[in-house]
Parts: C-alpha cells; sequence; structure tokens
RNA sequence: GGGCGAGUGGCGGAACUGGUAGACGCGCUGGACUUAAAAUCCAGUGACCUUAUACGUCGUGCGGGUUCGAUUCCCGCCUUGCCCACCA
C-alpha cells in the first residue's frame, strides 16, 4: 500500500488550481454556466481582511480564517454560488518603514519581498484565493484612488486641518502614534511622550450626517452582538444640554454640557478643563501664577499618568466666577484635569451632590454641597453611636431572624400589601419608613433569597420555603452582600417580627451628617426616577425625568441653552510625519492657500529617497525633498508647497473591499456595475481588535461614498465575524519575545496543509481564543491518514467491508450499502456538515467526520458513499480528497461536484432506546419500535420488572411521555 | 468603575427548543504485532462504593428557586477573559 505522500500530492494540485484557475470568479455569471430557465447564480462574496505582509511571515493566526472562509468559499462553489473569496495586501505600515530606516532598504523593495514571503507561504496552504484580483494597497495605480477619495471627501469639507495634541518624544523629534507609545514612553527609545500641538489633517467622522446613522444602521447588518454593542459603546452617543454660564462682569460667556440639567440648582461651582482656550482669559492677576503652573503640569502628564493619579483630584481656583442662570447665584471656576478639554464643550458644572467626582473635588476644596435630589424616604439624621444596631433581619414564617453587627447593614423583607404602580424597592422603604420612622437606609441590592444555610447555623430547618427580601444598608460602609457577610461580630438572635421592627425603630439620629449620608456614590442618584427634586424652585416635586424635561423646555425659553447630544467618538486624526503611506494630495500656495491637487494629476506618488527618517522639525521625511515638495500651484500657477504628511494605514484599508471587484480599472476605483451586482460583501471575517477602528472606519467612508453617489450600498458588510486568537501551547500570546511563536510552514513541512487546515478548524470553537496543542494535531493526521487508506481500501476493493481486522471492518452483516446502516449515517452526515458550517460551527463538522470515518472503520462503505465524504471534506482538505477522488476513477474533480443533497428515504428508523424516569432519575431503559403509540408504550413500559420494582406496587400519580425522547413516571 | 463574554473529566471541547451530560480529539491503562522501539490495530477510561459484576450514590464554578426532569430557564454570589475607562 502506497503512503499518503502529501508533499507530492499538495504540490500538484497547487499547481492544478493555478493553471486551470477553478476558483475565479466571474464577474457576471455567463449564461453557460445557468441552466436554462434558471436564474443566475447567486453572488456571495466572503472577505478576510487583507493581511500586512511583515517580515516576520505568515502567522498561525492568519490560517484559521483563511481557511475557515476557505470552507465557506469552497462549500458555497459547490452549492452553485457566483464566489469572490480575494485576497491582497495591506503594505503601508510603520515596521516596513522602521526596516528601511535600519537596513537602508526601500520600503518598495522590503514589501516585495514580503509580499513574495506570504504569497508562497499561502499558496502552500491550498486556499482558494481568486488570486488575479490580487491588490496592493502601495501601489500607484491603487493608491491613486486612496487620494481620489480623499479628496471628495475634502470637497464635501469632511477633511479638515487642525491643530492637535499629539503624542511626541523629544528625543527622536518625531510625532507617535498611540500605537507606538508604550506605557507612556516612547517604544524606540524609551523617554516619555510628551504633548505637542501640530497641525494635522482630520476626518469629520462625528458629523451629524454620519455619526447617528453608525449606530441606527446596524439594526440593518448581521454583526456578531459584542461587535455592535462595541461600537455603539465607542461612539458613545448621550443625551444632555448645553448650558451657557455668563462669567460675572463679563460679556464673556463658557458653555458647558451635562447629561442632567435638571441637578442646575445644585451646580456649586464650574471647572474647565486645563487647556480650554477661556482659561487665560478669565484668569484674575492674583490666580495667574498658580494657574501657569498647573496647566505646565497638566500638559507634561501623558493620558495615562492623568489616569492613573485618578485618586486624587487636583486642581486650581481661577479667581473667576459664573452666574449660574438658575440661582442667579455667583459660582467659582476651577480648572482641573478631570474635566476633558476633548469631551463635551471641555467644561462642566459641577454638582457635588449627585456626581461622585464632583462630590470628591468639593470636599477636597471644602466647596459648597448642595442637595437638589432626596430619595422619597430618605431624611435621617443619625446620632450617637450605633455600634450595637441590628444588621439583619431574616423572616422565615412567623420567626425573624435579627443579626447584629456593628455596621446597621439590614435585610429586608417585603410583607406584601404593594400599593399601585410601586416597584417592590419602593414597597420596601415605604414599609420601613411607616413602620419604624427609621428613614436613612439604601437599598443594595435585591436578593432572590436571603435565607440560607450561611445565616442559620443550626439548620434546623433547610428545605424552608424561601422569600425574596432587600439588602437594606443603614450605613454607606457595606456596600455588597458579600461585603456585609465578611463583617465580623455578628450575633444572631430570634425575634417575632414586631420585636425586630421596634428594635430597629429605636435608633434615633441627628441632622448633621446629612449631606454625607444622602449622597450615595453607588447609585449617584443619577440611575433615573430613584429621586425627587429639591431646592431647585419651579422644579421641586417633579421627577428626575420630569425634571430634565421641565429643564430643557426653561433653558430653551429662556436662550440660554438646548437639549443636544454628545459623543465619546472623535474626529479621526489622519495625518502622520512618515515616509510610508499615501502622501495626501494637497498643496499650500501662499496665495490661493490650500488647494486641492486636480485629480487628473493623481496619483501624487511617492518619490524615491533616500533616508526615512523624521526630520528635526517633526515633519515627515518628505518634506526634506526640496524637488518633490516644491511645485506649481494648481489654481494660479505660483510657487506652492506640497503636504508632506502621509495618510495613516487605516486609509487604503477603508475600501480595498471594492477594489477586489475591478483591480485593474484606471478610469474610477471600480465600475458601477461590478460594485451594483457585488456588494455588499456577504460575509467578513476580521480580528475584535478592529472593531472600533478599521471596520467603523470604512463603514463611514463607504456611507460617504454612498452619499455621493458613487457606491450603491450604505453599509459595506452585511455580516461580520470574528476569529478568536491562536494562543501559543504555554496558553500565551505567540510573540518573538517569548519564542513560542508556532511557524505554519514547519507544520505543513511535517504534516501537511491539509493537516494544518484541518486541525485549524478542529482546535475548537471558531470565535474562542484557544491554545496550540502540539498534541492535538496529531489526532488530525491520524483521521486525515485513515481517510487515505481507506480511500486506498475501496479503490482496491470497490468496496470496504470484507471483514477485515486489519481494516477494522468486523460487521459486514450491517450491511455496506446505501440503504444499510452506514448509508443512514452518511445522510446523518451530511446534515450535520452542511448545517455546522452554515453555523461556523468547525470543530463539531470535523468531528462530525471523524466519527464517519469510524464508522466506516465499523461497516464498511462502497465508493459512491466514500465519495460523497470525499465531497464533505473536501472544504477542510482539498488536496487528499481531490487526489483520492481521482484515484477512485471518477472523471469530475470535487470542485466540480455539487454540494451532496440529503436522501431522508435512506435514513433508518431504528429501534429507539427509550429511556425511562422514574421521580426524576432515568432508572430503565427499553428498547421500542418507532412507531408505537404513547398507550402502546405505557403499557410495555409499565410491564418491565425494573419498573415494577421501583413503584414498589403504588400507581403511577402522573405519567410524562415525551415522543421519541423519554418517559417520565412520577410515583 | 463601566460594557461584553466565559466557567462541563487529567486536557481541548460536545450536548437541538428544558429530555439518557461528557460526542470527537488528546492523554492515560491494558492487550496484539515487533528482538525492541516507533507506527498501527483492539479494549478500557468522570468520581465514589464494590475483589469483580450488578444494584447504588455523587457529578456541568458556588448557594438557592421553578419543573416529572435543569449544563440549558429565574434570583443571588464567586472566579476569570477581553475591550473601554475621571465621557459630565
Amino acid at each position: 500500500m502506497k503512503k499518503y505522500d502529501y508533499k507530492k500530492i499538495e504540490k500538484k494540485w497547487q499547481k492544478i488550481w493555478e493553471q486551470e484557475e477553478p476558483f475565479k470568479a466571474e464577474d457576471r455569471p455567463s449564461s453557460r454556466l445557468r441552466p436554462a430557465g434558471q436564474s443566475k447564480k447567486e453572488k456571495f462574496y466572503c472577505l478576510i481582511e487583507f493581511p500586512y505582509p511583515s517580515g516576520a511571515g505568515l502567522h498561525v493566526g492568519h490560517v484559521r480564517s483563511q481557511a475557515a472562509l476557505d470552507v465557506m468559499a469552497r462549500k458555497a462553489r459547490m452549492e452553485g454560488k457566483n464566489v469572490l473569496y480575494p485576497i491582497g495586501w495591506d503594505a503601508f505600515g510603520l515596521p516596513t518603514e522602521n526596516y528601511a530606516i535600519k537596513t537602508g532598504i526601500h520600503p518598495i523593495e522590503a514589501t516585495k519581498q514580503n509580499v513574495k514571503i506570504f504569497k508562497k507561504q499561502i499558496k502552500s496552504l491550498g486556499i482558494s484565493f481568486d488570486w488575479s484580483r490580487e491588490i496592493n494597497t502601495t501601489e500607484p495605480e491603487y493608491y491613486k484612488w486612496t487620494q481620489w477619495i480623499f479628496l471628495q471627501l475634502y470637497k464635501h469639507g469632511l477633511a479638515y486641518k487642525k491643530a492637535m495634541p499629539i503624542n511626541w518624544c523629544s528625543s527622536c523629534k518625531i510625532g507617535l502614534a498611540n500605537e507606538e507609545v508604550v506605557n507612556g514612553a516612547c517604544e524606540r527609545c524609551g523617554t516619555k511622550a510628551e504633548r505637542r500641538h501640530i497641525k494635522q489633517w482630520m476626518l469629520k467622522i462625528t458629523d451629524e450626517k454620519y455619526v447617528d446613522r453608525l449606530i441606527e444602521d446596524l439594526e440593518t447588518v448581521d454583526y456578531l452582538p459584542q461587535i455592535k454593542t462595541q461600537q455603539i459603546n465607542w461612539i458613545g452617543r448621550s443625551y444632555g444640554a448645553e448650558i451657557k454660564f455668563e462669567i460675572q462682569n463679563s460679556k464673556l460667556e463658557i458653555k458647558v454640557y451635562t447629561t442632567r440639567p435638571d441637578t442646575i440648582f445644585g451646580a456649586t461651582y464650574m471647572v474647565l478643563a486645563p487647556e480650554h482656550e477661556l482659561v487665560e482669559t478669565i484668569t484674575t492677576e492674583a490666580q495667574r501664577a498658580a494657574v501657569h503652573e498647573y496647566q505646565e503640569q497638566a500638559r507634561h502628564k501623558s493620558d495615562l499618568e492623568r489616569t492613573e493619579l485618578s485618586k486624587e483630584k487636583t486642581g486650581v481656583f481661577t479667581g473667576a466666577y459664573v452666574i449660574n442662570p438658575a440661582t442667579n447665584k455667583p459660582i467659582p471656576i476651577w480648572i482641573a484635569d478631570y474635566v476633558l478639554a476633548n469631551y463635551g464643550t471641555g467644561a462642566i458644572m459641577a454638582v457635588p451632590a449627585h456626581d461622585e467626582r464632583d462630590f470628591e473635588f468639593a470636599k477636597k476644596f471644602e466647596l459648597p454641597i448642595k442637595e437638589v435630589i432626596v430619595k422619597k424616604f430618605g431624611e435621617f439624621k443619625p446620632e450617637g453611636d450605633r455600634r450595637d444596631a441590628v444588621a439583619a433581619v431574616i423572616k422565615r414564617e412567623d420567626k425573624v431572624l435579627v443579626l447584629y453587627n456593628k455596621q446597621f447593614d439590614v435585610y429586608r423583607l417585603p410583607s406584601g400589601g404593594y400599593e399601585k404602580g410601586e416597584t417592590a424597592e419602593e414597597t420596601i422603604a415605604r414599609e420601613i419608613v411607616e413602620e419604624t420612622g427609621y428613614n436613612d437606609f439604601q437599598i443594595l441590592d435585591y436578593l432572590g433569597m436571603i435565607e440560607s444555610n450561611n445565616y442559620i447555623p443550626e439548620k434546623k430547618v433547610q428545605r424552608q420555603k424561601f422569600h425574596k427580601g432587600f439588602l437594606v444598608s443603614l450605613n454607606s460602609e457595606a456596600k455588597t452582600k458579600t461585603e456585609f457577610e465578611e463583617h465580623e461580630d455578628y450575633e444572631e438572635r430570634w425575634y417575632t417580627e414586631k420585636e425586630a421592627i421596634e428594635k430597629l425603630a429605636s435608633y434615633g439620629g441627628g441632622e448633621e451628617e446629612f449631606v454625607k449620608r444622602t449622597f450615595n456614590p453607588q447609585t449617584k442618584c443619577f440611575d433615573g426616577s430613584i429621586g425627587t427634586v429639591v431646592n431647585s424652585e419651579f422644579l421641586d416635586g417633579l421627577n428626575v425625568e420630569e425634571a430634565i424635561q421641565a429643564m430643557n423646555k426653561w433653558l430653551e425659553d429662556k436662550g440660554i441653552g438646548k437639549a443636544t447630544k454628545s459623543y465619546k467618538l472623535r474626529d479621526w486624526i489622519f495625518s502622520r510625519q512618515h515616509y510610508w503611506g499615501e502622501p495626501i494630495p494637497i498643496v499650500f500656495c501662499a496665495k490661493c492657500g490650500e488647494v486641492p491637487v486636480p485629480e487628473d494629476q493623481l496619483p501624487v506618488k511617492l518619490p524615491m529617497v533616500k533616508k526615512y527618517e523624521p526630520t528635526d522639525t517633526g515633519e515627515s521625511p518628505l518634506a526634506s525633498i526640496d524637488s518633490w515638495v516644491k511645485v506649481e500651484c494648481p489654481k494660479c500657477g505660483g510657487p506652492a508647497r506640497r503636504e508632506t504628511d502621509t495618510m495613516p494605514n487605516w486609509a487604503g484599508s477603508s475600501w480595498y473591499f471594492m477594489r477586489y471587484l475591478d483591480p485593474k480599472n484606471d478610469q474610477e476605483f471600480a465600475s458601477q456595475e461590478k460594485l451594483k451586482y457585488w456588494l455588499p460583501v456577504d460575509l467578513y471575517n476580521g480580528g475584535m481588535e478592529h472593531t472600533t477602528l478599521h471596520l467603523l472606519y470604512s463603514r463611514f467612508w463607504n456611507k460617504f461614498l454612498y452619499d455621493i453617489g458613487v457606491v450603491p450600498v450604505s453599509e459595506p458588510y452585511q455580516k461580520r465575524v470574528s476569529h478568536g486568537m491562536i494562543l501559543a501551547p504555554d496558553g500565551e500570546k505567540m510573540s518573538k519575545s517569548r519564542g513560542n511563536v508556532i511557524n505554519p510552514d514547519e507544520v505543513v513541512a511535517e504534516y501537511g496543509a491539509d493537516v494544518l487546515r484541518t486541525y485549524e478548524m478542529f482546535i475548537g470553537p471558531y470565535d474562542q481564543a484557544v491554545a496550540w496543542d502540539t498534541n492535538g494535531i496529531k489526532g488530525v493526521k491520524r483521521f486525515l491518514d485513515k481517510v487515505w487508506y481507506f480511500g486506498e481500501e475501496v479503490t482496491r476493493n470497490k468496496e470496504v467491508g470484507a471483514g477485515n481486522k486489519e481494516l477494522g471492518t468486523r460487521n459486514k452483516e450491517l450491511g455496506t450499502g446505501e440503504l444499510g446502516k452506514i448509508g443512514s449515517e452518511l445522510q446523518k452526515t451530511i446534515i450535520k456538515v452542511t448545517k455546522d458550517i452554515d453555523l461556523m460551527h468547525f470543530n463539531t463538522a470535523v468531528s462530525t467526520l471523524m466519527t464517519f470515518m469510524n464508522e466506516v472503520g465499523e461497516s464498511g462503505c462502497n465508493k459512491e458513499m466514500f465519495r460523497t465524504f470525499l465531497v464533505l471534506l473536501a472544504p477542510f482538505a482539498p488536496h487528499i480528497a481531490e487526489e483520492i477522488n481521482e484515484r477512485l476513477g471518477f472523471d469530475k474533480r470535487i470542485w466540480e461536484t455539487s454540494w451532496p443533497k440529503v436522501d431522508a428515504a435512506k435514513i433508518l428508523v431504528e429501534k429507539i432506546v427509550l429511556p425511562v424516569m422514574i421521580n426524576g432519575k432515568v432508572r430503565e431503559k427499553i428498547e421500542i419500535e418507532p412507531d408505537l403509540d404513547e398507550a402502546e408504550i405505557k403499557k410495555i413500559v409499565l410491564k418491565s420488572d425494573k419498573v415494577q420494582k421501583y413503584l414498589d406496587g403504588k400507581e403511577p400519580k402522573k405519567i410524562i411521555f415525551v415522543k421519541g425522547k423519554m418517559l417520565s413516571i412520577v410515583v
């Protein structure tokens, strides 16, 4: 018997695929391929994120997603779809530029080499890409259109230049991208990153025309739910109001953004971000030095430090005041770095009574705290030492367990008598107030169950009915049940409920601690409808919801504010001071200002340079090439200079999926006809880490192109899925420095591409992170060896199943034919594999194929059936499947074969083993004919000795029969 | 602190809509073949009880609930992963 020589076989088929190009997508399916009278082929555009051709070569993670979509693509083709599965190179980027700086090899050259390596590696895997559509973002024919799209954005006012704070390394003299800042320091030299303001190109992704649609249109697409929520959270829309505050003794005003305009009467001071533009103007002479010092400190803090030091609030008084428009009273203006310059308006009205951060700040700087929201029942005034207070009350039937504890926490149960429209929480609160007059407490937690053995040491009554209850804290120290339980020294005592309530009622109070106690950092009184407005004139008595409405109306009527929205999403910084990126097609003319390069002069090609290091000024290396920078102004012909910034690598990847449709077109980025046929992408796979950047950016570009009428769909990707990471065998991320990288080339060399592909599909759930298992791959190798082995047998004997012990076929009598047991198993395998691939449950699809092979080992099978199996296997292991198919003597290639259809008639209806449950436990398994009806089955079951034994002469109370599943008897 | 997930044998993981938990693979144990090893093939493999079988008991992070029946549904808790994080 010939050994399975995967090296030879895989090379052979890869060559055939290269020559015959069976995976080429048809732009318009030819009528030749269409059976007469049938509609044209359905298109299926499946896409992986095109790789960045790094020097490190292909990663096993690349293989996972490429192989997965290859399975989808190959199956879809066999189902008669016109499949587009393209590949290209996202080749602009920093690593290549750094490599060029180090070695002097031109990025174009380095990219070429890397692409060559990647291509060879990918081809060795036998992925069914349509190589005729290969693209590369660094080729002028490609980036011409990236620049063209930029110009359209510019013309529509969505690209603008603005001074932005960037991370700056004073040693390398270069602006750092966020990804180049590691722990607040420059990735290369370790110097602490500083903030610097540099004029940058920005794309207006937050434009009102787009930002809401980026949220709302998610409803029209089929993305994994986590992807949708992550995008929504990233955009971070909130509804609030913008309110103008007039500066005392001045005509200037400061706008603040708040989500809680209803708390304006509680705004006792204002805080500006240190970078706020009005700080300089309003600061009084007396405060100027202190303010400057604070600003200077803030400037040198990296984002990281600013958040790290967040425990302790810092800030400085400016000496100025604004008038609170609601109270007409002056309130001081402070600056503090807990207010961010680039969110909202960079200024807040501080309401210390109801915002944790404001509260902290007010405490530290002794600013007034004015409460404007109270909880309906809360006005407790505690006094004295309450160390011996009741900690918990647990009700069981008519008894109440009272726990004593230092912390004054209480378990409280509703005693019934809900009032109309009341929540359970409100009922508890009302009851406590009514019954005890004890009204400073907070309900920490709703408890489904409050009684358990933990609280009943005697364990006298274990299986009681349990009550629902609430954890009520009479003191804010314990905020959760766990904290409560962890308190030492609580005593337990049993009381009647009445006694317990009396006990509670015996604690009095004073007024002093009022504000501190009513402020609840946990709920902040900010969660909607919890409180009632007080101390707020015309808002008094309203609940939060109503107060917001009323306040918004009042603001608008008075003309001092309006309801508005705010977003966490910021505009997209689109400039990079690097060489290896698309030049931004703008020139600066002394006379005409910013002038876009005329479209017919595109592409603006990257000039050849010798040095790639950034310049001392922080400009792109392009700035030092006079011959390239100096141009004539396209408008007036006068002297002008080119923009020397380049685009980030998100640019080329924002639209590449369209270029695949028409990669050679030099008139348009893609023809309308082709765009209309192929878009949207039906299935798009990519890493979760791209959810908030690449995926959002490209949706934005697509929407823009849709709006200007050059793209036919408003959402580019119909379905988005994500693969989990492949971790090293040690469970850590694979990295060069750890030395735990698995190289796909080595796996291919040792086991073959089919084994690698199938193993990666089998390794675990596709969307989950899994660790590479060097042993696990052996199992897949054994499986494919077995397939080969049986394939050889079938070739020789036409049928496996001669009772050959060596082959493992023993049960000849089971029948090797289509209508026998194995035929039935094959049908079940078709059903399961088809469904699993559709759901991208590749691991269970492979296990089903394995099970079938085991079954063939038991029962044997004939040639036709073996071929059907090969078709099911082919998406995973295409080379071996084609080879065996050819050896079996079939003329048709597997890729020319239709995906198998299920023939339900061939599924054997076997005897069913019916489990019989008695009192919830499986006690007997009875073999029955499948077509028996319920009454007959019951009769048979009750006759069984075992069942009789369990019945023990008693009559069954109840018999539940679930057809085809089980029979359950209750005695 | 916020958002989204996840917890099942020695390990990776299966399990439809609540219906025999542990498919498939790894590993391990025993056997066959071999001078031997590797490879391959056969058998076994959740824990406990038992000489063994049978009977039985326990078992899907923990504590409860609903149900004839819960990995699945409900309540609470714990642990853990990822992303975001002073967002007013």
